[in-house]
DNA sequence: TCGACTTGACTACCGAGGTAATACTACCGC
DNA sequence: GCGGTAGTATTACCTCGGTAGTCAAGTCGA
């Protein structure tokens, strides 16, 4: 069951949460060093993660003088809230149009496409 | 052509820009008239509508001492410019995860199913 | 033991979105 | 001409994301 909360997190706060996804429990360094592109400060991913957990993003516990963060919320809750958030914020709300937009704007291999009329047969067939 | 600008609007930019595609040129009044929602104060609306058009979302022209405001960048180009970024997001640019995602975690309606199996297999046929 | 390094705490600062009060100004009707 | 009204300009404040410096405390190696 995903919980009913709204997420809106920067760029900086998602690429976290992905490192966390990722490997798990990490210190402050690992999520630093994990980080990719520029390289940031320590400090400021320590003082992200500080932000992130007083939003209940994440949760930390002290291990031999290290802070160990973790994700507080799960990958499919964020995704699915931002999607929705977005869905409701562009397509009123509206699923199909997001779709379609996405479909009619963006180049999709053939692979993908196959797998997307798949993926819609299934549902069909369901209903 | 669609500029190659991203926008990250707000909620209330996003509401606004909406109110003036609809519309087109509309004073602060109108503006604040139309926007749903909880009723704003005039001068929140013109300080937003004076904060946009610093950058260059809307412009304005003045008619009889009053502001007139259109919108200064499409609906499409707004539209598409977030969702791509949100794709980029979360999906790391990969579209079909996109799409997949959004079909499978909300209910579409039969009607809305054919109609994007019928999107895709154009697609596929233009391909 | 002492200094370098690691790490967390605290503080600061910027920009943007959002909200609005206050102050000024011009016009309109009496 | 005078006061209300409509409208803009100015200013302020709060939150959040992002970035990072400084400082203090603990740790570890020479």
């Amino acid at each position: 069951m995903s919980s009913q909360r709204t997420y809106r997190l920067g760029d900086l706060q998602l690429k976290i949460m992905r490192v966390l996804w990722q490997i798990a429990p990490a210190s402050v360094a690992e999520v630093q060093e994990k980080l990719d592109g520029e390289p940031l400060a320590y400090t400021t991913v320590a003082t992200m993660l500080r932000k992130m957990e007083d939003r209940h993003l994440v949760r930390h516990c002290e291990q031999q003088r290290k802070f160990i963060y973790e994700a507080a919320v799960s990958d499919a809750d964020v995704t699915q809230s931002m999607a929705d958030d977005l869905v409701d914020r562009l397509f009123e709300g509206n699923m199909a149009a997001a779709v379609s937009h996405l479909l009619q704007t963006h180049e999709v291999s053939p692979d993908e496409l196959a797998r997307l009329e798949q993926l819609i047969r299934q549902r069909r067939n369901r209903a």
